[in-house]
DNA sequence: TATCAGGTTTACGTGCACGTAAACTAATGA
DNA sequence: TCATTAGTTTACGTGCACGTAAACCTGATA
């Protein structure tokens, strides 16, 4: 069943933020759950723009930047225009990607360098004290 | 040679921020360039520290992060404590950039989709109005 | 000699993403 | 009935990463 629906703590619990911080993306027009009375009632569509607020977080993401992403998915009821622009918008994100993928894989490489410097300054540069057998 | 040095104008434009930008960077202590009377002199490694802060940017970092993995390039004469902890907090960037991988494979996947998603809508559900050959 | 261009310090201002009270309401159970 | 447990609104506060004057210095050039 895909009609289950969430309170904000459910929310905040089960992605590790605070109420406040929800709220906050709904006072900034990223979320706009159902309410029952004035109790706010999130439901699965919420809930994953939620997850890729989050996921836009960890990459270092605005949540302006997050709102045009998540807008992407929701192409609908455009003219051709905005899907020409929505086309050259996707394609300037996967170039940012693409960027962000380089740096990864450079910083990762030299935490490799760092990390092998480190052992080398643990093993010691005293003498080969040797390799007891790990057994 | 290694030996060239840069004036805060040639930084800010080779790397496009704003010489307030770099002294707000030595402000908090990521860099610390010679001087000339007054003038600011920046060496290599000034620029390179500069590079690795840009690149902690892009992948979100705060500059306080930046620094931490910027620390983790010096060891020099840190003692065991100091070194083990380096390795751990390597162990713990790495997992982080794993992470910021997979969403980027992700966030690509569905851009994959999404522009998919477009090219139908722009091509039309009118009707398949054939393929002019593109030459 | 005057006036730039390029650099400097000092310090207050700003946008973003929330944090943190404070005071209120509505349903629930002892 | 009264307190407890979620949830709510309103609104000021905060940390970060700079932006933006304003006023100053200094060497080179017209």
């Amino acid at each position: 069943m895909k009609n289950k629906t969430y309170s904000i703590r459910e929310l905040a619990e089960e992605f590790e933020v605070t109420h406040r911080a929800i709220r906050h993306y709904e006072d900034v027009g990223l979320l706009s759950p159902q309410r029952q009375g004035r109790t706010r009632v999130y439901a699965s569509v919420d809930r994953t723009r939620l997850k890729l607020i989050l996921r836009g977080k960890r990459l270092g993401l605005s949540l302006t930047e997050s709102r045009q992403i998540i807008d992407m998915y929701e192409p609908g009821k455009n003219n051709r225009g905005q899907l020409v622009r929505l086309m050259t918008a996707i394609q300037q994100q996967r170039e940012q990607l693409h960027r962000q993928l380089s740096d990864i894989h450079r910083l990762l490489l030299e935490l490799d360098e760092a990390e092998s410097a480190c052992r080398k300054t643990l093993d010691g540069p005293t003498f080969p004290e040797q390799k007891e057998p790990t057994v």
